[in-house]
RNA sequence: GGGUGUGUAGCUCAGUGGUAUGAGCACUACGUUGACAUCGUAGGGGUCGCUGGUUCGAUCCCAGCCACACCCACCA
C-alpha cells in the first residue's frame, strides 16, 4: 500500500543506491544499439553543488534517461576537475590556518597535502549529483589528475610542441600578483571604477622652459617608460618628434618618436610609452624597438629599476606624485572613470608583466575548429551560438598555457646545462633524447610551470574514455552525442575542447552543443555569495525532493534564456508530485492493476478510448520535443497530461463506472487507468526519476525496472475519439462557466432553473438545450460516443451571447458593439479572402492546398458572418 | 566602440501572421462529495515597449526609436 502522503525523503536516496549497486547506469555493451554518450562538464573537485550544476546536470540526466529507454547503449561520464589555482587556493587557506605557507613545506609536500585535501574533501560534489538523481556511471569516474589523464596531457603536449605548436616566449602575459602566476586572458575580469587621470610634463631636453604634457592613469609606472609617442598629424606637438623628452625624478633622456597609436584628441595627445607593462605600449616597442624596462616585482611591488624598490603601487604612486610636485611638474589630477583588470579567483589587479611563458598556437588550431562547425560536424543548440564561437575563434589570441603554481600538470619539458628544451613524455626519454643531443650524459632539469587547468579539461571527452589506449569505450562512445554546458564556459572549455579534438582525434568531441542560460535569483539578479541571494540546491531538495527540483529545471528550461529561481514554482511541482501520487493511490483503491496482456488499441467505453489516445499524444509530443532538446514543452506535456486530463477530468469520469454495475466496463476502466499510469510513469521518469519508481516499484510486480523501461515507439493516435471527450470537457466547462455567471444557487441544476425561466429566454435557448440534454448525458456517461459535436459547443457560446444579456450580467450596448466589430472583421476578412481567390496568379500558382485552406476559411468567415449576424438580430430585441 | 539578447497578466516567464483556449505563482469568491486542502470549482486582471512599413489582417515579419540585460575589445 502507498503511504497516504507523498514524502519523497522516504525513498530517493533509498532507490539511487539500488540503481547504483545495480550497475543500472552501466551501459550494456552487448547491445547492438546506438550507443549515446555524454561527457559530464567536470565539477572543480572543491566544488559544492549550485544551483548552475543542478540545471545543468538536470538536463543531461534527462537526455541520458530518455535515450536509456530507447534501448540505447548509454554513457554518462563523469568525473572531476583538478582546478589548479581554485584547489591551491582551498588548500593554502587550510594550511595558512596552521600558520603554514606552502614554500614551508615545498613543493613536493605541498602537492601531497592536496591529494591528502582530496581524499578527504573532494568528493562533496559527486554526493550531491547523486542526491539530484544523476546517473552517471561512478564506476568509471575519472580526476584531470588521474595517472591516465596525466599521461594524455603528456602526450598532447609533446605532440604540439614538436608540431610547433607549442612555444615558449618572453611576452608580456596578465599577471596575477597575489598568485605570483600568468593567467590567460579569459581569467582576467574587466571592472569598471572611477580612478584618477594624472597630468604633468616631461622637461624636453636641453630646451629650457619647454614640455610635453603626459596625462597617465598609472604614474608609478613612468620609471618604465622609454618613450614618448605622438601622432605624426598632431599640429600642436609634432615638432617634439625626433626631440628627447627628460623623465624626471630618475633623469632619463626618452624619445618622442611618432606613432598612430598616440590620439592627438585623447588626453594631451602625447603618450608615455612603458612597453613592458601595458599591452599597447608593448607593440609600440615593437615598432620603433623601444628598450624593455620591468619595474616590477612578481608580487606587484616596485623593483630596483626604480627610486622605490620593495613599494607597492599604490605607495609608489603617491610618492612619484609628490616628488613630481616637488620637482613643480605636477599639473593637475582629474576623476576618471576607467577599467580595471582583476583576477577572476585572486580579485587582485592583473599586471601585464614581462616573462617567459609557454603558448599555444591557438590562431591555427582554431582553423579546423571553425571548419567543424561551419560544415556542420558540431552543431550548437540553440544554434546562434555559432555566431558567439565564430567571433571568439576567429580573433583568437595565442593561449598561455603555463602557470607559476605547484598544484597542477607539470610541463614535460627538460632543460639541458645551456638551456636546451627537450620536450618528451617522460624524464628517461628526455633523457635519451639529452645524451644524443649532447653525445654524453647530462643533468637536466625539469621546468617547473604547470599548465593551465583548462589544458586537461580540453582532452576530457577522450582522455576519459581511455585515450591515448584504444579503448572500447574510446571506440564506442566518441564522439560523445552531445555536450551539456553554460553559455559562460564555451570560450573556456567548449572551444578549448574543439581545438583539441579536431588536432589529435580529427574529429568532433560531440556531435552537439546544447547552451543553456544561468540561474538567477527569482528576481534576475546574477546569485552570488556576496550578495547573499543564493539558494542552496541540497536544501531545496531537501525541502521539496529531488523530483521537484528537477522538474522545475526542466520546466523553466527554454533554449537560450536564463532561469529565475522561484521557490513557489519549485513548491508546485512538489504539488504536482504530490497529485500524482495520489492518483496512484486512487488507482490502488479503487483495484486498477497492470494487467500484463492488456491491449490499449481494444478498450470500447468512449472516455478510455479517449485517455489513450491523449496518453498518447502526450508521449508523442515530449518525444519530439526531446529530441528537439526542448525541455520546457517536453515537460509541460506531461505535467499537463497527468494533471489537466488524467487527474481533472478521467478520474472524475470514470468514478461513475468504478462504482456502476458495469462489470465490464468497470474491469476495462480498471486496466486502462493502470496502463495510462504505467505510461506517466514512463515518460515522465527522466524528469522524475524517484517519484516515478516508487510508483513502478509499488503498483505492481514488474518484469524491468523503470530505469530501462522501453520509451514507447511511434503510435497511431486515435484522433476522433480524443476529439469526442475533447469537446465534452470544453462544453461542461463552458456550462459551469455559465452558471456562475448565472449566480445559481449552489447545487442547483442548470435543466431546472431552465425550467423555471421565462417562456421568451427559453426560446432562444433551443440550441442551448439540446446542449443541456447532452450534458445529462454525460453525465450518466453513455451512449456519449458521437454525441457531442463541435456544432453544439459553437451553440453554447453563441446562445451565451443571448442569455448572458437576459440576466443583466452583460451590458447590452457593449455586446452589440463588440459583435458589430466582430462583424467589421470578418467581413474586412472575407473581402481579402474574395481578392486572393479572385486572383489567378493565386489560384494558379500556390499549391492546391495553400488555395483549398484559403477557401476553407472563406467558407468558415462566411459561417461565422451568418452566426455573428443571426446574435446581432436577436439581441436587437433587448 | 563591436556584438548578442530581452521588453506579453501583479510577479516570473511560455507562445503565435488570423478574435491572446496562455502557464505557474499571487489575488477574489465558493467548496472539506469516498485519490488529493501539497486540493477542487469559478472569477478578476493584458493598448503583447513606442512609431512607421509590408499584409485583407501584425503581439508575431521589416525598419527606426526608447528602455534593460549580457558578451567582447578599448579608453594615455
Amino acid at each position: 500500500m502507498l503511504e497516504k502522503n507523498y514524502n519523497p525523503k522516504d525513498f530517493e536516496e533509498k532507490i539511487y543506491a539500488d540503481w547504483e549497486i545495480s550497475g543500472d547506469f552501466k551501459p550494456d555493451m552487448r547491445s547492438d544499439k546506438d550507443a549515446f554518450s555524454i561527457v559530464i562538464p567536470p565539477p572543480n573537485v572543491t566544488g559544492v553543488l549550485h544551483m548552475g550544476h543542478a540545471l545543468n546536470d538536470t538536463l543531461q540526466d534527462i537526455l541520458v534517461r530518455y535515450n536509456r529507454m530507447l534501448g540505447k547503449k548509454v554513457l554518462w561520464q563523469p568525473g572531476t576537475d583538478h582546478a589548479g589555482i581554485a584547489t591551491q587556493m582551498v588548500v593554502e587557506r587550510n594550511l595558512a590556518k596552521e600558520g603554514i605557507s606552502r614554500h614551508d613545506l615545498g613543493r613536493e609536500k605541498f602537492i601531497e597535502t592536496v591529494w591528502k585535501w582530496r581524499e578527504k574533501s573532494g568528493g562533496t560534489i559527486c554526493k550531491q549529483l547523486r542526491r539530484l538523481g544523476a546517473s552517471c556511471d561512478w564506476s568509471r569516474e575519472r580526476f584531470t589528475m588521474d595517472e591516465g589523464l596525466s599521461r594524455a596531457v603528456r602526450k598532447i603536449f609533446v605532440s604540439l610542441y614538436k608540431d610547433g605548436l607549442i612555444y615558449k616566449a618572453k611576452k608580456l602575459v596578465n599577471w596575477d600578483s597575489k598568485f605570483m602566476t600568468a593567467v590567460s586572458d579569459l581569467e582576467v575580469i574587466q571592472k569598471e571604477t572611477v580612478g584618477k587621470m594624472y597630468y604633468y610634463k616631461y622637461p624636453i631636453e636641453r630646451e629650457k622652459g619647454e614640455y610635453i604634457h603626459i596625462a597617465t592613469t598609472r604614474p608609478e609606472t613612468m620609471f618604465g617608460d622609454t618613450a614618448v609617442a605622438v601622432s605624426k598629424d598632431n599640429e600642436k606637438l609634432k615638432h617634439l618628434i625626433g626631440k628627447n623628452a627628460i623623465l624626471p625624478i630618475v633623469n632619463r633622456p626618452i624619445p618622442i618618436i611618432a606613432d598612430e597609436h598616440a590620439d592627438p584628441e585623447k588626453g594631451t595627445g602625447a603618450v608615455k610609452i612603458t612597453p613592458a607593462h601595458d599591452f599597447n605600449d608593448f607593440e609600440v616597442g615593437k615598432r620603433h624597438n623601444l628598450p624593455l624596462i620591468n619595474i616590477l616585482n612578481p608580487d606587484a611591488t616596485l623593483n630596483e629599476n626604480t627610486p622605490f624598490p620593495g613599494m607597492d603601487t599604490q605607495t609608489a604612486r603617491k610618492k612619484t606624485i609628490e616628488k613630481l610636485e616637488e620637482l613643480g611638474l605636477m599639473e593637475r589630477i582629474e576623476d576618471h572613470p576607467m577599467v580595471i583588470p582583476y583576477g577572476d579567483r585572486s580579485g587582485v589587479v592583473i599586471e601585464p608583466l614581462l616573462t617567459d611563458q609557454w603558448f599555444v598556437d591557438a590562431p591555427t588550431l582554431a582553423k579546423e575548429a571553425i571548419r567543424a562547425v561551419e560544415e556542420g560536424e558540431m552543431e550548437f543548440v540553440p544554434k546562434s551560438y555559432e555566431k558567439t564561437y565564430f567571433e571568439w575563434m576567429r580573433n583568437i589570441q595565442p593561449w598561455c598555457i603555463s602557470r607559476q603554481l605547484w598544484w597542477g600538470h607539470q610541463m614535460p619539458i627538460w632543460y639541458g646545462p645551456d638551456g636546451t628544451i627537450f620536450c618528451e613524455e617522460n624524464e628517461e626519454e628526455a633523457k635519451a633524447a639529452a645524451d644524443k643531443h649532447y653525445g654524453k650524459k647530462v643533468e637536466l632539469t625539469r621546468e617547473t610551470d604547470v599548465l593551465d587547468t583548462w589544458f586537461s579539461s580540453g582532452l576530457w571527452a577522450f582522455s576519459t574514455l581511455g585515450w591515448p589506449d584504444k579503448t572500447e569505450y574510446l571506440d564506442t562512445f566518441y564522439p560523445t552525442s552531445v555536450l551539456v554546458t553554460a553559455f559562460d564556459i564555451i570560450f573556456f572549455w567548449v572551444a578549448r575542447m574543439m581545438m583539441m579534438s579536431m588536432y589529435k582525434m580529427k574529429r568532433v568531441p560531440f556531435a552537439k552543443c546544447y547552451i543553456h542560460g544561468l540561474v538567477r535569483d527569482e528576481h534576475g539578479q546574477k546569485m552570488s555569495k556576496s550578495k547573499g541571494n543564493t539558494v542552496d540546491p541540497m536544501e531545496t531538495i531537501e525541502k521539496y525532493g529531488a523530483d521537484a527540483l528537477r522538474f522545475f529545471m526542466a520546466a523553466m528550461e527554454t533554449q537560450g534564456r536564463d532561469i529565475n529561481m522561484s521557490e513557489s514554482r519549485i513548491a508546485g511541482y512538489r504539488n504536482f508530485a504530490t497529485k500524482l501520487w495520489n492518483a496512484a493511490r486512487f488507482g490502488e483503491m479503487n483495484q486498477c492493476l497492470s494487467q500484463p496482456d492488456f491491449d490499449e488499441n481494444s478498450v470500447k467505453h468512449p472516455v478510455n478510448k479517449w485517455i489513450v489516445a491523449k496518453a498518447k499524444e502526450a508521449t508523442k509530443e515530449v518525444t519530439d520535443n526531446l529530441n528537439n532538446f526542448r525541455f520546457s514543452d517536453a515537460a509541460n506535456a506531461v505535467y499537463q497530461f497527468t494533471w489537466g486530463s488524467f487527474c481533472d477530468w478521467y478520474i472524475e469520469m470514470i468514478k461513475p463506472l468504478l462504482y456502476g454495475e458495469d462489470e465490464s466496463a468497470k474491469s476495462e476502466t480498471r486496466a486502462a487507468f493502470a496502463w495510462v499510469l504505467d505510461r506517466i510513469l514512463v515518460i515522465l521518469h527522466p524528469f522524475m526519476p524517484f517519484i516515478t519508481t516508487e510508483l513502478w516499484n509499488n503498483t505492481a510486480s514488474r518484469q524491468v525496472k523503470l530505469i530501462h523501461a522501453p520509451w514507447p515507439k511511434e503510435e497511431k493516435i486515435d484522433t476522433a475519439a480524443m476529439n469526442d471527450i475533447d469537446w465534452a470537457i470544453e462544453l461542461i466547462s463552458s456550462i459551469r462557466s455559465l452558471r456562475a455567471e448565472m449566480n445559481l444557487p449552489a447545487g442547483a441544476k442548470l435543466t431546472a432553473y431552465l425550467k423555471g425561466a421565462s417562456e421568451t429566454s427559453l426560446k432562444n435557448m433551443h440550441a442551448f438545450s439540446n446542449i443541456i440534454c447532452s450534458l445529462a448525458r454525460l453525465e450518466k456517461l453513455d451512449a456519449l460516443q458521437g454525441e457531442v459535436t463541435p456544432d453544439m459547443v459553437q451553440s453554447v457560446f453563441r446562445e451565451a451571447t443571448v442569455l448572458l444579456p437576459l440576466k443583466g450580467v452583460v451590458d447590452f450596448a457593449a455586446e452589440r458593439e463588440r459583435l458589430r466589430k466582430e462583424l467589421d472583421s470578418l467581413n474586412k476578412n472575407l473581402e481579402g479572402y474574395a481578392r486572393k481567390l479572385s486572383n489567378p496568379s493565386f489560384v494558379e500558382r500556390a499549391p492546391a492546398a495553400v488555395v483549398a485552406e484559403e477557401k476553407r476559411r472563406q467558407a468558415e468567415a462566411m459561417e461565422n458572418k451568418s452566426k455573428v449576424e443571426e446574435a446581432l438580430q436577436r439581441i436587437a430585441n433587448f
